[in-house]
DNA sequence: AAATTGTGCAACCGCGGATAC
DNA sequence: GGTATCCGCGGTTGCACAATT
């Protein structure tokens, strides 16, 4: 083996992985707050991270900038990632563009466990039923949120809400309008009780005037 | 109460495009 | 014009926790 690939070597065994620390974050978010974002890979040198620049941005965009929306998508939010991934398909950062405080990963997380799970469901059901799907209107309970929650639009439970969702049609009949849509909420502090939470890390940020 | 299975989400990987040299 | 490097995106994986048996 030569020297570079040595030096190739000793550089990626430093390199770290896996779950953040809350070090890590505070010193991530001292940076950017000094810095500002941007030049990941010089950043991620200059600000004493052991991580690759790739995992600094993944980190700070999807976690730990302060207009980062946690807690559960809402049912509005649910129609118009269907709409737009109708127009657009798996494009995940543009369909996040336009949703305030989500990311594209979670965005593609949502679709990819629940709205494929019910449109599986929805398959399945229908090859072996021979029914057609026509459902006028689409909605379905946050399978994440505290139980018995009364999200439903006369569907009868939440697992089967989705059952005659197709995907080729669930534009044609969007009534944003007359579907009873609950009002709007987001329970941002109803999970990860025991982490610590980002609003308190930016309240105390803002007293220390950093 | 313990074991097993399912679910949700954070993070990694690989690829392609853009830019710099 | 060719090559190297960086950045952003979409797909995938791994793990922690919840639900079920």
């Amino acid at each position: 083996m030569d020297k570079k690939a040595q030096q190739q070597q000793q550089l990626e065994a430093e390199v770290r992985k896996g779950p953040w620390t809350m070090e890590e974050d505070l010193i991530l978010i001292n940076y950017i707050a000094n810095h500002g974002e941007g030049v990941w890979n010089s950043l991620a040198k200059s600000a004493g991270l052991k991580r690759t620049g790739k995992s600094c941005r993944l980190r700070w965009l999807n976690y730990l900038r302060p207009d980062v929306r946690r807690g559960n998508i809402t049912p509005e939010e649910q129609l118009l990632i269907m709409e737009l991934h109708a127009k657009w398909g798996n494009r995940w950062s543009k369909i996040a563009k336009h949703l305030p405080g989500r990311t594209d990963n979670e965005i593609k997380n949502f679709w990819r466990t629940r709205i494929q799970k019910h449109m599986k469901q929805a398959d399945q059901q229908n090859f072996s039923t021979g029914q057609s799907s026509n459902s006028e209107h689409i909605m379905w309970n946050n399978d994440n949120q505290a139980s018995s929650s009364h999200l439903t639009c006369g569907a009868p439970h939440q697992d089967h809400a989705m059952d005659n969702y197709s995907p080729p049609t669930y534009t044609a009949n969007m009534d944003m309008t007359t579907t009873a849509l609950p009002p709007p909420s987001f329970p941002a502090d109803q999970t990860n009780e025991n982490m610590w939470n980002m609003e308190d890390f930016w309240s105390v940020h803002l007293l220390n005037n950093d």
